[in-house]
Formats: structure tokens, sequence, C-alpha cells
RNA sequence: GCGGGCGUGGCGUAAUGGUAGCCGCAACGGACUUAAAAUCCGUUUUUCGAAAGGAAGUGCCGGUUCGAGUCCGGCCGCCCGCACCA
């Protein structure tokens, strides 16, 4: 080990942080390797997309995690930290398409520079085990797994509708398509019926609802999130009888899905999706109906069209008999707000208990008949117009309207309907789930390759896996508009691993989401030949502390929670549950200005003055915009390489921690940086001066005690603080014992017993402070003469002799009001208490003249004196 | 529309149902300095008071409790998620 060459004079980041981070890499420190003799602890930060630069997003995650994984290091732990790239993904591909760089190269270089920014941030990464998605190392068991997956069901080939960009030649995203037209083209978008790859994430809808009662250490927001997306409802399906405008029963019946089988009296009309076959088979011959799917594909799947859009329907002609009254004929339409998507593509109306459908009802003139209504109401007034009535929680209501349903409750009457449906066979009970299966197909170069073979003769062939990775051909051009592995002229050309004769590769990649849905178990062996190896992942899985964005609390975390269920199934993992504790950051935020003409301004060009902002330069007037999520666009980003050049990256971390919660948004303010940086240098002074003084051992000494349970308690709160992340409290336990050595360092006449406890204040100070600020901590450390290096020795206890309380201060309150406060011994009780609490002069003024009623005394807690004037 | 969360000094925040405002930022006063910066010491919820000492105070209204920032009910405001899901 060399010599460090520490000197106390100054604190020189620049000089100081990249040594450690030398040492640090050199000693191989934060190496993980399986030890089944130690408890181990696997934490992991959301892997970034190399995007070009780190932002203060990152380093305020980064941050995070790095306190965790070095904080439980100390604590004994065997800790596996690493990093690694989400890879794939448009903004490469976009990248060559505007400047003409190979998205392998421009994504190469950015993972370099971004290694070279996480680097400097000193964090404690086992970055042995690195690796990027688009690594051919990496994607191959990606294509292996995913023919497996075929091997065991989890895999569908089937025609879906989708946004296609004409122009662009490609499926867009929903959230591609504004305001009917893609984002990058600007075309309108049509909806193209397309083969597509789907994984049955469906198959898993209620194991993945139901487990989610065990992830106790999620946040309840993300379950609930979850919850919500998966979308468990509970009804039934059953059939309607079809007959013609001349009351002729046609072969086809209707089948439908609902939740309110018990208002099926108050049925006015059945509707169906325009995409069911039942409204494409008649719009064959009804010209009318034609036009009317044509405009409902031309809306778009626009969220906010979909919203604004009138409800809107086109008679189909044909007429469902009303299972229960054989008299009843509601009319059928095809409507633009049923989804094909979801359980039948058809429902029945009944507009009296649904504002979509009297809406509806109410444009097309059909019967508003209330079926359900508050108990005792009268029946024959009760009328219902343009807002529907719906059950409130707890409300007592019965059914009405509704022949042999009458006087039942909502429950009984399904009950009940649901028993003469199942008697008659027209129908059964149904679970039906929002969750669709999900999508892989993206018609996209950057990603991984589908690993399979589309033969004339022998269909889809698996590519077999002694031929994998299917690896993407370098050798593309981007000048055309679409996919270029269609354009390529060998690559797609192979012959079918099944017959020989010629066939072509399929051309689609994998959605990105898959390359992030697994990685987490990669890092458990990074380098093996399976694409886990089951030893390593028995031994690290799962994650224990997982942290990042909360904008990935549905569709990363839940493909990801399905993707370990497959990943089981198919004998890659041993586990169902990928991450036993989750950490949903905030974001970093910060100021923003606008010009009068409009135009975002630097925040470092505003200056305050005289009550106004100006422009720095032009002394023009700035108008102050809101305080937003650094983005390019509002020109409020701060580039961490900045801060940390000018600063250090400790400061960088302390800031990211301190003062706000974790979960919530953090705005980054100058002063706020100063402030951080201000203290890293109080911090050296601290420890400069304590290095100085004598060697002292710390006694019980009363002039060494005060200090001493600082200390010591300081410890045991941090302790408790970054247990549970609390890093915000953590920091200002920190500045409260740099707060208490100040004084005491002050003082100019120290005993023996006074230094003792000095020093050892100084030990805690840096031990306490490491997992946040680890440069400045080796530098203090070594200053104070220790031998071994911080991130060698292990985190400092509270003993319990100084930890221990002796004495209590106890409130007295009169009626709850405080009213004094008085010194007794820890677990003092009522009878010690009552007489001295009596004595005070403060108390006694205070029920002066009133009648004592009781004195409730809680021992360690609070006394009150409960007095009337009677 | 449905679901969830949050409202505490000038600001970020803290407070197992038990002395509201720890800690930080900013501001102000003082020390050091030729001066400034840095540093160190102090003040800083509002209000009455010279002081001692009072009074009010955690968005608003009510409730439970000896005691409510915290629990319950109802409003108001802000934020987030989902959104034609039959």
């Amino acid at each position: 080990m060399k010599d460090m060459g520490v000197t106390a004079e100054r604190y020189n980041h620049r000089e100081t942080e990249p040594k450690w981070q030398s040492f640090w890499t050199e000693n191989q420190c934060f190496e993980a390797k399986e030890d089944p003799s130690r408890p181990k602890y696997y934490v992991l930060e959301m892997f970034p997309y190399p995007s070009g630069r780190i932002h203060m997003g990152h380093v305020r995650n980064y941050t995070m995690g790095d306190v965790i994984a070095r904080f439980r290091r100390a604590c004994g732990y065997n800790v596996l930290h690493p990093m690694g790239w989400d890879a794939f993904g448009m903004p490469a591909e976009n990248a060559a398409i505007e400047r003409g760089i190979h998205p392998k190269g421009w994504t190469y270089d950015n993972i370099a520079t971004m290694r070279g920014q996480l680097k400097s941030m000193g964090l404690a990464i086992d970055w042995s085990r690195e690796f990027a998605t688009c690594d051919p190392s990496y994607y191959k068991h990606e294509q292996a797994m995913f023919i497996d997956f075929i091997t065991a069901g989890l895999v569908e080939r089937r025609v879906s509708l989708v946004n296609w960009d004409p122009v662009d030649q490609t499926v867009l995203a929903n959230e591609q398509v504004i305001d009917g037209k893609g984002w990058r083209s600007g075309a309108v978008v049509e909806k193209r019926e397309l083969a597509q790859w789907f994984l049955k994430i469906t198959d898993y809808a209620q194991d993945l609802l139901d487990a989610l009662d065990g992830l106790d250490k999620w946040p309840d927001k993300v379950r609930l999130m979850q919850k919500n997306w998966i979308g468990r409802s509970e009804g039934m399906t059953f059939t309607f009888e079809l007959e013609d405008a001349n009351g002729k029963k046609l072969d086809d019946g209707l089948t439908v899905y609902t939740t309110r089988h018990d208002t099926i009296f108050g049925a006015s009309f059945c509707a169906v999706s325009s995409e069911h076959p039942l409204s494409k088979k008649i719009a064959a011959h009804n010209p009318e109906l034609e036009n009317f799917r044509k405009e409902v594909a031309a809306l778009g799947t626009s969220e906010e069209n979909i919203e604004r859009a009138e409800k809107k329907g086109c008679a189909l002609g044909v007429f469902a008999r009303h299972p229960f009254l054989k008299d009843v004929k509601l009319p059928v339409y095809a409507a633009n707000f049923v989804l094909m998507g979801y359980g039948e593509g058809a429902l029945f109306g009944c507009p009296a208990h649904d504002q979509r459908d009297i809406d509806f009802a109410n444009k097309y003139h059909l019967p508003v008949l209330p079926v359900v209504a508050p108990r005792g109401v009268d029946v024959a007034s009760f009328k219902l117009t343009t807002e529907p009535y719906l059950e409130k929680d707890g409300e007592d209501s019965v059914l009405i309207n509704s022949n042999f349903l009458d006087g039942l409750t909502v429950s009984q009457a399904k009950e009940e309907v649901a028993k003469r449906f199942e008697a008659t066979g027209i129908g059964k009970r149904t679970v039906n789930f929002r969750l669709r299966d999900w999508g892989v197909s993206r018609q996209r170069y950057w990603g991984c390759p589908i690993p399979v073979v589309h033969c004339k003769d022998c269909g889809i062939v698996p590519v077999p896996k002694s031929q994998l990775p299917v690896e993407l051909p370098e050798d593309v051009k981007f000048d055309k508009p679409g996919n270029p592995l269609v354009h390529h002229p060998t690559w797609k050309h192979v012959n079918c691993p099944n017959c020989n004769e010629a066939a072509e590769r399929e051309t689609d990649t994998f959605d990105t989401f898959i390359d992030s849905s697994w990685y987490y178990a990669r890092f458990a062996s990074p380098h093996d030949a399976e694409p886990v190896n089951p030893v390593a992942s028995k031994y690290w899985l799962p994650v224990d502390q997982y942290i990042g964005g909360v904008e990935h609390a549905i569709l990363h975390l839940l493909y990801s929670r399905f993707y370990a269920r497959a990943m089981h199934k198919t004998g890659h993992l041993d586990a169902d549950e990928p991450f036993a504790s989750l950490f949903t950051q905030g974001m970093v935020i910060h100021e923003t200005f606008k010009s009068a003409s409009g135009e975002w301004v630097l925040p470092s060009d505003a200056v305050h003055k005289d009550g106004a902002w100006t422009h720095i330069k032009t002394g023009e007037a700035l108008s102050v915009g809101g305080v937003e999520k650094m983005s390019k666009s509002k020109r409020n980003v701060v580039d961490p390489d900045t801060i940390i050049a000018a600063y250090g990256a400790d400061t960088a971390r302390w800031f990211m921690l301190s003062d706000t919660p974790p979960e919530r948004d953090i705005e980054w303010t100058e002063a706020g940086a100063e402030g951080s940086w201000r203290f890293t240098q109080r911090i050296w002074r601290i420890i400069s001066e304590i290095a100085d003084l004598p060697n002292s051992p710390a006694s019980m000494d009363q002039s060494a005690v005060v200090l001493r349970r600082v200390s010591h308690r300081t410890a045991v709160s941090i302790t408790d603080d970054l247990n549970n992340l609390r890093f915000n409290r953590a920091i200002s336990r920190i500045y409260e014992l740099s707060n208490a050595i100040g004084p005491a360092l002050a003082t100019a006449n120290k005993t023996t017993d006074m230094i003792g406890a000095l020093r050892e204040a100084g030990d805690f100070l840096v031990l306490l402070m490491a997992p946040m600020m680890p440069h400045l901590a080796e530098e203090c450390w070594k200053l104070l003469g220790h031998g071994e290096a911080v991130v060698n020795t292990v985190w400092p206890k509270g003993l319990a002799e100084l930890t221990a309380v002796a004495e209590m201060t106890l409130a007295v309150q009169v009626n709850g009001k405080r009213r004094d406060e008085i010194l007794v011994p820890k677990g003092a009780d009522r009878d010690m208490i009552e007489p001295l609490v009596l004595e005070l002069e403060s108390i006694k003024r205070a029920i002066e003249g009133k009648v004592l009623k009781k004195i409730i005394v809680v021992p360690d807690r609070i006394v009150n004196i409960v007095v009337t004037d009677e």
C-alpha cells in the first residue's frame, strides 16, 4: 500500500478525490465475491441509459445507493453493488439518422464518458461486473431465454393494431403520437394490423396481483399503481340471441362482458367495438357503417382525442333479445367508446347507472330506466335524465323495476342473475384483467434481434442456441426510412435451420424493456456461460435494495416481476420476485427564467437586483418560471462535471442527500451547494485541530462524558437513519456532532480526559460521515493517524453506558398546556413525580384557585395536571 | 371521472399521540481584519411587554383524547398516477 501523503494545511479535493479513487480501485475494495459465511447485501440503482452525460438525477440516485453500499459494507455485509448500461434504444438511432454516427459508436462513446463521470463521484461499485445490454455477450442470453420462453408457451405471435407512421415506416408507441401525427415525421398516423411478438404476461396477472401483498418493503403507492394497472374485475360473460329487423333469428349470438349483471333489466342497447367481428361482417354490405369504422380508426389513439371525442355509434340493424324478457329487443350499435381489447369487445348499456351509457342513450333517444335506487324511494317518481344513479359506499340501495330482482341488494341481484345464467348455460362468471399481453416487437435497428427465422415451409423456426447470438450487422445505412435490417442486402437471408432451404430472419428487434427486465440477475454472474449461474444467483438474489425513479413504477417494475416468473418457469432462476425492497427517489429540480421574448434563460445568467430579476449581460428584465425538473429545453440543467470540478464529489454527494427527504423532489441551489462545500472545509478544520492534539484515551471522567455521549448517541441515531434510508436526518445528526465538537475544541485548557473525548469524537465524525463523503473521510482518517483505511474500518457502535439515559426532562402541563419542566431520574414514577411538580412555583401559580381533578403521569414522557374552575 | 398523496417560520425541513420548529439555507447583530472574503460567537414563528412573564400558532371547521402537526369526519388548496376497462 502506498503512502497517501496527507498534510494538514488545506483540503484539496482536486488532488484528494482521484487519489482515493485509485486507492479503492488498486485494492479492489468493492469487488464482490460469494461468501456463504457472511450475510450478503445486494444494492442496485436503476442502471442508466447512456444518453451522453450524467445529470444531477443520476448523481442523486447513485449517491443514495452508494451510501447504502458503503454503510452496509462497514456493518459487515458482503455487498454487491454493480453498474451497467441500458444501452439499446431509439436515441442512438436518432443520432445516426441526424448526424450520421453509427449507433454502436455513439453508444459506446457515451458509455466511456459516463463511466468516467460516475467514477469521479467515487462510487463503491464493483466495476468488474460492468456490462452493456448491447454487448452480444449479454443479449445472446436474452435470445436463448426467449427461445426457452417459446418452448414453455410464454410467447405468442399474433396480429395486432399498431400506430403506423407511413413516412418513417415504423410503429410508434402511443407516447410518440402527438395530435394524431408522428412525433418525428409529422405524418398522420394510421392504425395498421401487424404480426407482432407477445409475451404472455396476462398468464401471470393473478399471481402478479396476489404477490403484491408480499412486497411489504415496496412503497404502497407503487403497489397500488401496479394493482390498478393489472385491473382485476369480476363479472360475467353471457350471450344474447340476435335477430334482424324482421325478427328473424340470426346464427350468431352476441357475447358481452359485464360487471353489472344486476342491472340487466335496465338494459336499453348493446354496443360493440367497430373492430368487432360482427361490425366488420355487417360493414361489408353497409357503407354507412364502413364509413363509421374508418372515422373511428382515423381518430387515432391519443388519449387526449379519445377523451374529447363525443360518444358516437352506428346502428348495425340487428337486435339482441333480452335474456329474461322475450319481447324486449335491444338495438345493437357499433360504438367508438367500446374497446376491442377488453372483455369481449362488446357490452350491454344500462344508461341509468353509467355516465357513458346515459350520454349515449340521450344522443340516440334510448330509454333510461332506473333499476337501482336508495331503499325506500318512491319507485314511480324515481327518474333519471342526464346523471346516472351510482351507488355510493355504505349506501343502502335495492333493485327496482327489475322483475324477480326487485327488493334485492346489488350483490344479491348479481348472485341471482349469475345463478340463472349459469343454469340456462348462456353465461358464466368471468374474471377480467385490464393488463394486456406485452408486445415486444419493434421495427428498429438498435435493439436485440429476435432470434427466429421465417421459413415458407417450416413456418417460424427458432434459431438453434448453438448459433446464438444473432448479432446485429454493423454495416447498416440510415438513408431510408424504416428499419435498416429490412434493407440490409444479406443479413436477413439465411437458410432455414430446420430444412436448410432459403429463409428470412425476423427483422424486428426486442422492446428495450426486455433488456432491463433481467439485468439485475445477470449482475450476479456477469461472465457466466449460462444467462444466470444458479449458485451465484441463489447467493445474491433477490436485490435487497433497489433504487430508482417512480416513473418506472409500472412498466419496468412489472415487466421485471413477470420476467422473474418466466425465468423461474424455464429454469433460469429460483425466485419470483426480483426486488425485495424498493425505494423511489424524487427528482432534482431547479429554478427557471424566461426573457420578455419568451426564451428560457440560464439561471446562472439571472441576477436579482432591487427586487427584480434581470439578465446579467443584457440587463433585460426576466420573469421567474417555476422550479422544475432539470431539462435541456428549459435551460435549467446543472452539469455534475462542473459541480464536481468546482466543489468536489463529496460536496455534490452531501448536497444531494441533505435537507430534503430522499423521496421528495430536491431543489438545486447555488447557495445550498456552497453551504455543503463550506461544511467539507469545516470538517477538515475540525479534524486537523483534533489531529494536533496528543493521543489520549477516552475516559468516563465527567469532563469527557458530555461530548462522548453526543458521539455515541449520534452513532446510534445515524445507524437507524441509514438503515431506513433517512439520509437527510443522518446529515442533520452529523451537523449536530460537529456543532458539539466545535466549542469543546475552542476551550483553552483541555483536560487529558477531554482530549480523549475529542479524539474519539473526531473518529466518530469521520466514520459516520464516510458513506456520504468517502474521500474526505479517508483523508481525515489518515490525518488522525489511523493505519487502516476507512473503507476497511467497521462501523462505530454506541456504547450502552454512554447512550443510556440517566435523567430526563419532563414537560409539566396544566390542562395540556406546558407550564414548566422537571428533571427526574429515568423511569421515575408517579409517587416520585407528583409531589415534585406540585412544589413548582409556576405550577402552583397555574393551578391556584382551581380544583385539581387528576394528575396524569406518563413515566419518561410527560406530566399533565388536570384542573377545573370549581 | 376514478385512485393516491401532501398542506408546519422568509425558505428546505424535524417532531414512537407527549415541551412544535432539531438541523440546514437566508437574513440580522457582534468579534477578528487597514478593508473585504473566509472564520468564530450570537439573534431569528407571530404578537403584547422595558423586563419578568403572558397570549396565539402546524390550510379551514368539527370530533376522539388528560393531551392532536400526528388519529377520525367534512371542507379548501396543491401535487401525482390512471383514464371510455363495460
